[in-house]
RNA sequence: CGGGGUGUAGCGCAGUUCGGUAGCGCACGUGCUUUGGGAGCAUGGGGUCGCAGGUUCAAAUCCUGUCACCCCGACCA
């Protein structure tokens, strides 16, 4: 094979309704040692390469649920059958795809056990036990963990049988309390997403169809693959006092009524690891945001045989990492400098820094930004500094090319011509009835299914739903979905 | 769960039509020369052909079953 050849592995895999963006994905994930497929059906391994962006969101995302006031905890992982049949919405939804627990050794169990797909059940069984008064409230517990679901087809980060996640369970004295959490982790993920992932979503309110089985409301941030598809990267529930009543939740007011509580849930899986292939990806591989790329900046000494170049580079991996920034040098003698650009770009390495015998004698640092592939030379001294700026710039740029082209395949439709050729490569904004039947007919037309209804619902595309030309209520997001 | 496809060396594949000693490229080991955009030459190692049965003197190849994975649907974070 040769240069040219190796090189355009990847060119042009990712290009407006190119039908070879799954196969990129797959492509993308293996090449680059994020994960492996496992010899358990439907499960990946996650490589220490994957995982060491999975520790950033999960030290970024943690931090900021406990300036939220929440507490993590953990639970187990089997649920008695009886619990998860205790909410009858909430049993039907999960019922199929839950793996059940029937042996214990040699013995057959009296009462099977589930892997859980979700703890809504547990943490309910729980919260019934510890709350007695007013004063008890609000408990906002935290679990990271793993969660089964038995999956019909499955795609790695996306959607796999076993998923690492966070799930937050938190339990309130009001209705407002408990709708004011529910809005306030929307907006932690929506914050998150933009500042530590740089992934523009849509955020808004599920319909009756599409939301959590059990919930009174789910909201959800959406983004935008680049193929046009809708990824469901974060959800917020409002309960009510649903699984409150089912379980028994009760608690002493002020004024000494026995009252239910009233209970959220969110949470946000490894899949966002798979949004930030699919968002910031391109020809090249992966290009990660800076905030959560495992290596931050990858030094490469050039003609490192030559005397004094390794040892500067040494120094300067040394400086950057007392400086806070996860820093790799590659001294690696088996590989070609060549071999090694294209390693570190395939594996979105936001900032390559080349030091050779030029670079020395010039007191400077030749620079490569992974997100543009702009190369220039940075003064070594204060590189530091101007490393910093530059992994923000990275991070403010991924964030505009995302957000620009979100904005760009984002249409309005009023008529049923306009939303399916929408949908072939976007999102579609349209005015929609509320019926569940024109949910259904517009999935069997168009292929999309209905996002979310943003919160600022000025800007009605028409006054009639789009679907069944019936005056319109709602402002909602169509786009076909992973 | 329906429709389609693929399982042969670490990876990517050929060989299966028509049964007859297991092949290629990359990667890997060793040596020398190289090193600022996927280096070159020489030499070497590695595979019970997904698994289980069956047919046959003989099976990667034919038959039956089974498992895994991929793509497209239906279902879901």
């Amino acid at each position: 094979m040769g240069k040219k050849d190796k090189q355009q592995e990847f060119v042009a895999h990712i290009t407006p309704r190119n039908e070879d963006f799954s196969q990129w994905y797959t492509d993308v994930i293996l090449k680059t040692d994020l994960v492996d497929y496992a010899p358990v059906r439907g499960c990946m391994v996650i490589k220490p390469y994957g995982y060491g962006i999975w520790e950033l969101i999960q030290q970024e995302m943690d931090r900021r649920f406990k300036e939220s006031g929440h507490k993590n905890v953990y639970f187990p992982m089997l649920i008695p059958e009886s619990l998860l049949r205790k909410e009858a919405e909430h049993v039907e939804g999960f019922a199929p795809e839950v793996a059940w627990v029937t042996q214990g050794g040699s013995e057959v169990l009296q009462e099977k056990l589930v892997i859980r797909p979700t703890s809504e059940t547990l943490f309910c069984a729980m919260y019934a036990k510890w709350v007695q008064s007013w004063r008890d409230l609000p408990m906002r517990y935290n679990q990271w963990c793993s969660v089964l679901r038995w999956e019909k087809s499955t795609r790695p980060f996306l959607r796999t049988s076993e998923f690492l996640w966070q799930e937050g369970h938190t339990i309130h004295a009001t209705a407002e309390e408990a709708q004011e959490e529910t809005l306030l982790m929307l907006e932690i993920y929506r914050e998150f997403a933009e500042k530590v992932l740089a992934l523009p979503t849509y955020v808004g309110q599920k319909s009756d169809k599409e939301k959590f089985a059990g919930a009174r409301a789910t909201y959800s941030m959406e983004a935008m693959m680049q193929d046009g598809k809708a990824l469901q990267a974060g959800t917020s529930h409002n309960f009510g006092t649903n699984f409150a009543e089912a379980f028994g939740i009760q608690y002493l007011s002020k004024e000494g009524q026995l009252e239910y509580v009233h209970e959220t849930s969110w949470g946000t899986s490894t899949r966002m690891i798979g949004a930030i292939i699919m968002t910031h990806g391109d020809e090249r591989g992966l290009r990660l945001p800076p905030r959560v790329a495992p290596i931050q900046v990858v030094i490469l000494p050039i003609a490192q045989h030559k005397e004094g170049v390794l040892d500067r580079a040494r120094a300067l991996a040394e400086s950057l990492k007392k400086a806070g920034i996860r820093v790799e040098l590659d001294d690696r003698d088996t590989y070609s400098a060549g071999w090694k650009f294209n390693e570190w770009e395939l594996k979105g390495v936001p900032v390559r820094l080349e030091l050779g015998p030029r670079d020395i004698d010039n007191g400077v640092a030749t620079v490569m930004r992974r997100d543009t592939l702009e190369k220039s030379t940075l003064p070594l001294a204060g590189i530091e500094d101007a490393l910093k700026a530059l992994l923000d710039d990275i991070h403010a740029t991924l964030y505009r090319q995302a957000d620009e082209f979100r904005r760009a395949r984002t249409y309005t439709a009023t008529d049923m011509e306009g939303l399916t050729r929408g949908v072939q490569d976007g999102f579609v904004e349209a005015a929609w009835c509320g019926e569940r039947a024109c949910e259904d007919r517009i999935k069997e037309l168009t292929g999309a299914t209905s996002r979310n209804m943003p919160f600022d619902q000025s800007g009605m595309p028409s006054d009639v739903c789009v679907c069944c030309g019936k005056p319109a209520g709602k402002l909602m997001y169509f786009a076909k979905a992973y």
